[in-house]
DNA sequence: AAAAACATGTAAGCTGTTACATGATTGG
DNA sequence: CCAATCATGTAACAGCTTACATGTTTTT
């Protein structure tokens, strides 16, 4: 049984902060910074179908005071394990370079989690990858010839100083938690 | 006629710079800053058999030294055209959010290009749509409610501060073509 | 009464992933 | 001679986009 695609994940988060339907869900991703994940019917319907087949989620028909049939979902007890499990992952190399945004995600659902120490562990290690990987873009740049169009210099370097930021960002964030801690 | 993809423009982009075969832009998308771009063949082949198709660039069997076969693609005229226009276009405010690293891509390849009028333009309106943007991320946290978790409020934060650095990334670099015009 | 928002979905098409397949050439 | 690398592709599948479809309830 394959994993969740990163809608997967973002919606079985959501509906571990409360139970909703497929149109709040759009909602949520058309009007908070989790708009990154796509708000169209085409992607959420099929997502919350694929996590119900799956058995991650379960959906009860509500019918509040109108006749009008809307699904509830809320997670089932697989669902949360599953979730457990993707939120305490350990962060690789591969992660910083080719899933950031997803890295992201996990980070703003960990709070879903009891004690701060799989969110610590965590921190430590996004700064530590994500400073590996700046190292090699600093590494390729220098390497550039002098030939170099000041136009890929500069790529280079803006991509550089996204990952420094994000580099600054995970050292403030474990010092927030650290201070929590006490 | 649809436009080529962000990958179709990246193959584009490169077939500026030197003729290449299928196995040539692997290798570049394998080993270089590039390399967000997908590598895989399935990815390539069929992305070249499209810019083929429309027109965009023509393959020639290159046999050097040996007998084995080996396209060799180079843009057509059509296919200039078509770059070009990619290279000059406006940046939209999607565009910084949902699209940053295609605009990233084109910046790098209006080396291209004679003068630099297209690329300070680029600049100063990358500067101001993502400043908008940072701004909107700004309120979005000040209206954030204090019961929300530190997850939550750090999670903005770094976008927030990914932006930031693009700002500032595009600040100085118009400063750069601004020196080098003089 | 009409418009907007609620609510759920399907269908076609495109792109990309993973895995497979094939054979030639070169370096040790 | 064997392994690695050169070189080009295909097939099955998953997921997303865009566009369509349908009917209900609330607001103006």
């Amino acid at each position: 049984m394959k994993n969740p695609t990163s809608l997967g994940f973002a919606i079985l988060g959501l509906l571990h902060d409360a139970p909703r339907s497929g149109y709040d869900l759009r909602k949520v991703f058309e009007s908070t910074p989790m708009g990154h994940y796509s708000s169209s019917p085409g992607a959420i319907y099929p997502a919350l179908k694929r996590l119900d087949e799956r058995g991650l989620i379960e959906g009860r028909i509500d019918r509040g005071t109108s006749r009008r049939s809307r699904q509830l979902y809320r997670p089932t007890e697989a669902g949360t394990e599953v979730f457990r499990r993707w939120l305490a992952r350990p962060v690789g190399s591969e992660d910083v370079i080719w899933r950031l945004d997803e890295l992201l995600l996990r980070f703003a659902f960990q709070s879903f989690l009891e004690d701060d120490r799989v969110t610590r562990a965590f921190l430590a290690a996004f700064a530590r990858e994500i400073d590996l990987y700046g190292a090699e873009l600093e590494s390729q740049r220098e390497a550039m010839p002098s030939t170099t169009p000041l136009h890929g210099q500069l790529a280079l370097e803006s991509g550089i100083e996204s990952y420094r930021a994000y580099r600054d960002w995970a050292v403030r964030a474990l010092r927030r938690f650290e201070d929590r801690r006490s």
